[in-house]
DNA sequence: CCTTGACCTGGAGCGCGCTCCAGGGTTTTC
DNA sequence: GAAAACCCTGGAGCGCGCTCCAGGTCAAGG
């Protein structure tokens, strides 16, 4: 089985290895699997889960909930509640997104309203 | 001329009164007339400034860059300066639309990967 | 072997953007 | 003119999400 050393995992998802260390602490990894001299060796389904993290943080979603998403993960029966909860992260995603918009919109009237001030 | 009492002001802004002293302290706005007893009384010009604030902070600006706008403000001589910081914000803005849409993209194919595994 | 570099733990510290507090003074309302 | 509501200042505190550090242990190359 091919495993990353913390080093590799970082590279490979995009976190320091503190962030990585951190979300273990937190209980967004699972615990990941050592050498016997205690060094973390990570899995290709732990980069896998890295990866769909990554998503999430960068759509803004909170450490607290990541967390909470995790918790549930832990159980298989609730396959159909965590994709629940990730379409209703998507509505949340579109909310951003749309008030990111119509907030750039009323930006570019302040610029052309600068404009018409004589720039 | 038309004023607002900072209970007034911060009704109307959408900011607190507390985040209103703050941005004062900080020189994002500058230093609002008083009455003879001290306190602030904010006029229809500060509150057309702080819309704007409003919607540079909403789409992301951050407090320092906000400061250094502000205080190219104190100069009339750099309104086409000040143009061009918003219209590289404006430029930024664009840019973390089209990111959170392509990691909104990953997520939906993220979604639909689970449904594929019987949800 | 032994050096060198990677990794470990627990906990402190930080940057951001507010938010809250104590202990007062001011303004408005009746 | 007194009560109630509002506002003042300076500074401490907070929530989030990491990031860094000391003081050690482990692992791979020569």
């Amino acid at each position: 089985m091919i495993t990353y050393s913390p080093a590799q995992a970082a590279e490979v998802s995009g976190f320091s290895i503190d962030t990585l260390r951190y979300y273990e602490r937190e209980g967004i990894l699972r615990p990941i699997a050592r050498t016997s001299g205690g060094h973390r060796t990570y899995t290709q389904d732990d980069l896998g889960w890295l990866d769909l993290v990554h998503c999430l943080r960068d759509t803004g979603m909170p450490i607290a909930d990541l967390k909470r998403y995790a918790e549930l993960s832990l159980d298989e029966a609730t396959l159909a509640a965590r994709v629940a909860l990730l379409e209703e992260h998507d509505r949340r995603v579109q909310e951003s997104i749309d008030a990111l918009r119509s907030q750039q919109e009323r930006l570019r009237e302040k610029i052309a309203w600068y404009r018409t001030q004589g720039v």
